[in-house]
DNA sequence: AAATATTTGACATTTATTACCATTTGCAAT
DNA sequence: ATTGCAAATGGTAATAAATGTCAAATATTT
């Protein structure tokens, strides 16, 4: 019982609490359990492996709410969605290395062709414990159409 | 008409036929249609968007097919795939700035935290054209738990 | 405690992806 | 060119993830 409330760190409650008041979000059980189960594991889970341990603790939960609770603690703040970005997958035909940018105003994906980027170290202190591979970044942004429309032109 | 067939550059289309070729894949015209759409554009579209523009030239492509032959394309390394390497999204309540390692024989996604990793400079090339505010990185590789099991404990 | 605004739960629906299988097609050997 | 067979396709049906709806329940305010 006590396992897993530990693993709420009262850093996390508080957070929740006050943003929760910030913005004028009811602090429903809901909304505490799922965030408190979050933060108590480091394995990403999915919707629905939040569902199953939370419906554990907190009977009746709907995958409704989870997936609702989820979206709104991505909006605010105290959560981050890893995956995903959108449910479906996107293809490309360029398989050289090259890293993409999402535009974060109309979801274009556009390559960031750059050497610089292809030098990536992977961290030493972590080799041993894993083995690293390959890598590609995801940059968010805007894109040249939507930089453009918006006009702000930031040269600085 | 030849405004989409000079996309499909005879290199990519070389490629194509010496990987059939080479793995004992047929050449289909549906393969060849599709990959030639999808390397004609750079939008990095999804299996939908690539199936309204094949079916004009190909009256009768099912979706079924494009779906499996653009599972075709990634798994030969004639395309990538560049979002949703699992059709679930995963969710983090870690969100300070950290990078991702995903273990390519289990699954697992890792927390990689790294300073090093977090100072990355934007391409300057590109500044102007788009804006960049932040990024993430996704490495894959092996988790410590597979690592171990493989025995393959490169210490070099 | 009562009034009000928000959130939830159950169900229905949409959307992305995969499974299945009979028919067709690519391809190699006549 | 014809034949034979393995491989691939098309159509439909089935999963699975995610979202919409709305009355009932709950949180917050008064
Ligand atoms: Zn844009
Ligand atoms: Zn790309
Ligand atoms: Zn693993
Ligand atoms: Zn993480």
């Amino acid at each position: 019982m006590t396992r897993h409330e530990k693993h709420f760190s009262s850093n996390k409650e508080k957070e929740f609490e006050f943003t929760c008041r910030k913005h004028g979000l009811s602090l429903t059980i809901q909304r505490r359990a799922i965030l408190e189960n979050l933060a108590g594991r480091t394995d990403h889970p999915t919707a629905d492996q939040i569902y199953d341990a939370v419906k554990e603790h907190l009977k009746g939960v709907s995958k409704t709410t989870v997936y609702r609770v989820l979206e709104t603690l991505v909006n605010f703040g105290l959560a981050r969605k890893v995956n995903n970005p959108e449910a479906k997958a996107r293809f490309d035909a360029d398989t050289s290395r090259h890293h993409h940018l999402t535009c974060i105003t109309c979801g274009a994906v556009l390559d960031i062709h750059a050497q610089q980027l292809n030098r990536l170290s992977f961290p030493e202190e972590l080799h041993g414990d894993v083995e690293f591979i390959d890598y590609s970044i995801n940059f968010n942004g805007r894109c040249p159409a939507c930089l453009k429309k918006s006009g702000a032109k930031n040269t600085e």
